[in-house]
DNA sequence: CATGAAAAAATTGTAGACAATATGGATACG
DNA sequence: CGTATCCATATTGTCTACAATTTTTTCATG
C-alpha cells in the first residue's frame, strides 16, 4: 500500500470533504477498481487521519452512488455495467435536449462566445492530432458542461454535471474499450453551436438529441453481442 | 425541546441512516423549518445517541441537498424558493416525458393493471370528497411513481423518486399556499393512462408533458406577481 | 450611545478506545 | 470428501474526550 501524503487541508474545507473528492477522483480515474473493498482503517492510515472523517467521506460517496455500501460490512467501489451506462445515456439525452433548448433561449453573449471559443479550440486540436478521442474526453465534456451552465437551471446543471457526467466517466474508465467518435461528433457540435447562437431553441434541442443518440447507438452496438 | 423516543434500530440498519430518514421526513413535513439550525449536540441528545451518527446523517442529507452545510459552522435546513421549484418542475417535465414514453413501451400487464387500479381509486376518492388536493398529494405521486418504476430505467427512477419528488414535497410544505388542481389533473391522468395501456409511447409522452405544463403554469402564475 | 477588541462560551472537527457484528479458518461429523 | 459448527480474527458501529474554530458576551474606549 502506498502512503499518500496527508491531504492538503485547503482553507476551511473539512477533511471528510477533501477525502471524498480524492476517492471520487480515484474511482473516476480507475485507480480504484470496481468492487474493490474500501476499508476504513486502510484509508485512514493511508491518509494519516482517524476513521471518523473517512466514514463521513464514504457516506457521502455512497449517497452519490460512487460506492456500494452494506451496513456492518463496508463500502466497495460501485461497479457500473454497460447497461447502467445505457440508462445513464437515456436520461442524459432528455436532459441535454432541455439544456440545449434553454441555452438557446437564455445564454448571454458572453456565454455564447465562450462556447464558440471552446469549439474553435477543439477543432484546431483535432486537425493537429488526428487520433483525438472526442467522446467524453475532457474537451467534449467542456462543451456539454458549458451548455448545461448556460441553461440557467441549477437543478438541471447539478444533475448533469455532478451526477451523470461523473458517473459516465466512471463507466468509461471501467470499460476502456469505449472509443471516441472523432470527426463526426465535432460536426454535430458545430450544428448545436450554430442553433444556440441563432437562438433557435427547437433546432438546438433536436441537434443535441441526434448527437447523443449517435453516441448511444454506438454503445448499443457494443452491448448487443453480449446479450 | 421534545425528547423523541430512541430510533427503533430496525434490523441491520445503522443509526446514521435511520436518523437521516427521520430528519428528512421532518424536513418534508415542515416540522423542521427552512433555515433552522440543525445542531449536532441538540439532535444527539434528542435521539439519545452520540454525535458521530448524527454527523454522518447530516453529511448524507447535505449530499442530497436537504440541508445546507457550512464547514465549521454547521447544518441548516435548506430553504427552497418558488424559483427553485420552477427549476425542479422544468427538469421533471423532461424526465417524466421520457418515463411515460418508456412506460408505454415496456410496462408489463401486471404493472399496467396496477396503474389502472390506482387511477380507479383516485377517481372514487375524488367523487366522494370533492375538495381533494390532487397535486403532489400522496395519491398523485403514487401515479407518477408507478410510471417512473414502469420505465424500467433505474437511473431515471432514482432521480425522479429519490431526488425530485422529495424535493418538490419540501417545496410544497415550505409554501403551503400551493393548491391542488383537482378534477382537471384527474382527467389528464386518464389520458396518460390510456396512452400507456395502448402502448402509444408518443402520445403518453405528450400527455405527460401537457399534464406537467399545466402544473407548472399555475406555479408561474403564483410567482409572477412577486417579480 | 455606538463601536470595536478581547475573552468566554458554545459548537464543530478529530482522535482514540471499546462494543457489536461479520469474515475466515480449523475442527468435528456425516 | 463435503458440510456444518465454532472460535479467533478483523472490520465496522458507537461513544467519550480533546483540539480547533466560530459565535456570543463582556467591557473598554471614542
Amino acid at each position: 500500500m502506498d502512503t499518500t501524503p496527508v491531504p492538503t487541508q485547503t482553507e476551511s474545507q473539512e477533511r471528510s470533504e477533501v477525502l471524498a473528492n480524492i476517492l471520487c477522483e480515484e474511482i473516476i480515474r480507475g485507480q480504484l477498481k470496481p468492487g474493490e473493498k474500501l476499508s476504513e482503517t486502510a484509508i485512514a492510515s493511508r491518509f494519516q487521519v482517524s476513521r471518523g472523517p473517512v466514514r463521513e467521506a464514504l457516506r457521502r460517496l455512497s449517497e452519490r452512488n460512487f460506492v456500494d455500501f452494506i451496513p456492518n460490512v463496508g463500502a466497495r467501489v460501485a461497479s457500473t455495467s454497460l447497461t447502467d451506462m445505457l440508462h445513464l445515456m437515456e436520461v442524459r439525452e432528455s436532459l441535454e435536449a432541455l439544456a440545449a433548448k434553454l441555452a438557446a433561449e437564455k445564454m448571454t453573449a458572453a456565454e455564447k462566445s465562450r462556447l464558440e471559443k471552446l469549439y474553435a479550440n477543439h477543432l484546431s486540436m483535432f486537425s493537429r492530432e488526428r487520433i483525438n478521442p472526442y467522446f467524453q474526453s475532457p474537451e467534449d465534456l467542456d462543451f456539454h458542461y458549458t451548455i448545461a451552465k448556460g441553461s440557467g437551471n441549477p437543478v438541471l446543471f447539478k444533475i448533469l454535471c455532478e451526477d451523470l457526467y461523473p458517473k459516465l466517466l466512471v463507466c468509461r474508465s471501467q470499460h476502456q474499450y469505449i472509443k471516441g467518435r472523432g470527426a463526426k461528433a465535432l460536426e454535430e457540435h458545430k450544428s448545436i453551436l450554430a442553433a444556440i447562437n441563432e437562438g433557435d431553441s427547437e433546432l438546438a434541442s433536436i441537434y443535441m438529441i441526434r448527437h447523443l443518440q449517435s453516441a448511444r447507438a454506438s454503445l448499443e452496438n457494443l452491448i448487443e453481442p453480449f446479450i
